[in-house]
DNA sequence: ACAGTAGGTTAACAGTGTTAACTTAACGAA
DNA sequence: TTCGTTAAGTTAACACTGTTAACCTACTGT
């Protein structure tokens, strides 16, 4: 066999990602994933200390890998309107690209992240702290007016989360065309950070 | 006793909803929820089918009380802008004041909103259709530029989950003010309906 | 040839959602 | 008053869950 020369843990890590997101996290099981693997469930408790740890792993992955888009985005442009606009499309773009992995980091409540290490939060900031000090840096060039950098980088990251979220959850209206959805809402995040116009 | 005169259905939502916000969802039982009514767990069969359909009923009621709240915050107004910004603040304050009935919206994962019956969304329609409508009402008269009412509303409520989920989850980063995120956060979202000014 | 270890296994425990069958009290009709 | 019916709750059981402890087994280095 082929997947024998792939390590146990990789498989097993792989398994329940696919798992999680077609079948929900409710509905797997270790022994379920250990039976989909072709191991037994206590062979999972050789690579993870348990079902929370293996999902955080998961999650850890997700993260990196949004991350990484996210910084070859903005890298391939030096100016800094062309970045502040790559790094927001590279998020979505990851997100609709990718959806098991971007669902991965959101599909755990937040109980369950209560019980995630408070370290590993500091790898999640790199994809919005890229994002702020573009920012700053747009405010240097005076082409955007933001106070704070870093609260505004964080605001973006939510509204783009909860565009991207209900998309992917398909709660959207049926009513509503999904692709001008995201163009609009994106359009419309974008814009707000250009112009800053007192309501008459 | 006092609590003998609440009908047993009510007493049993009331513990739910409580357990469910301080709790987190994977901690309760239906064992756990019985004994904390006092009854044995069989019992909540009688006026709910499973679980789910006990938890679902708990949505319904958070969302029928967020769009009154909605919509009393824009009946407080006549003017357009006003109700479009007391709509967007209505929404804000209650999901702030009132955590465990927000929360409780978006605490189930989508797999469980799947088994959500679909009549039952047209109710959670309510707030973002009013919102809707009150945007078609400013392009009307002149004081907004949305090329798709719906579609826009829709946007707006998505970017408003990200950020209070942000809050309430706890995930904010530390070095960031809380009421200066959601400040800002409102801000930028209602200033983007207001300005759309071409990228230069 | 033998001890140690890496990488698994099976058996068991306490707890889960849910169903079926049973009890018990209240009520109206004869 | 006694019967049948119904409502509101109970107990016992089933298949499943995460997790632990004890066991096996094949390979390694000496």
């Amino acid at each position: 066999m082929n997947t024998e020369e792939i390590p146990l843990r990789d498989r097993i890590l792989e398994t329940t990602r696919h798992m999680l997101f077609s079948d929900g996290y409710s509905s797997i099981s270790m022994r379920k994933i250990a039976n989909a693997v072709g191991v037994s469930a206590t062979s999972i408790y050789l690579y993870f200390e348990n079902k929370d740890h293996l999902v955080h792993t998961l999650i850890e992955e997700s993260v990196e890998d949004l991350s990484v888009a996210i910084e070859k985005g903005a890298a391939r442009y030096d100016d800094t309107i062309a970045r502040f606009e790559a790094i927001i499309h590279s998020y979505v773009d990851f997100a609709l690209q990718n959806p098991e992995k971007y669902q991965v980091i959101y599909m755990v409540q937040s109980e369950r992240m209560a019980r995630y290490p408070k370290e590993k939060f500091r790898k999640a900031r790199r994809g919005y702290t890229l994002l702020g000090s573009v920012l700053e840096q747009g405010v240097k060039e005076g082409h955007m007016e933001v106070d704070e950098p870093l609260i505004a980088a964080y605001s973006i990251w939510a509204q783009l989360h909860g565009v991207i979220s209900v998309v992917l959850n398909q709660r959207l209206d049926s009513r509503i065309d999904r692709e001008k959805f995201i163009e609009e809402s994106i359009e419309h995040i974008i814009q707000g950070f250009f112009a800053r116009i007192k309501i008459s």
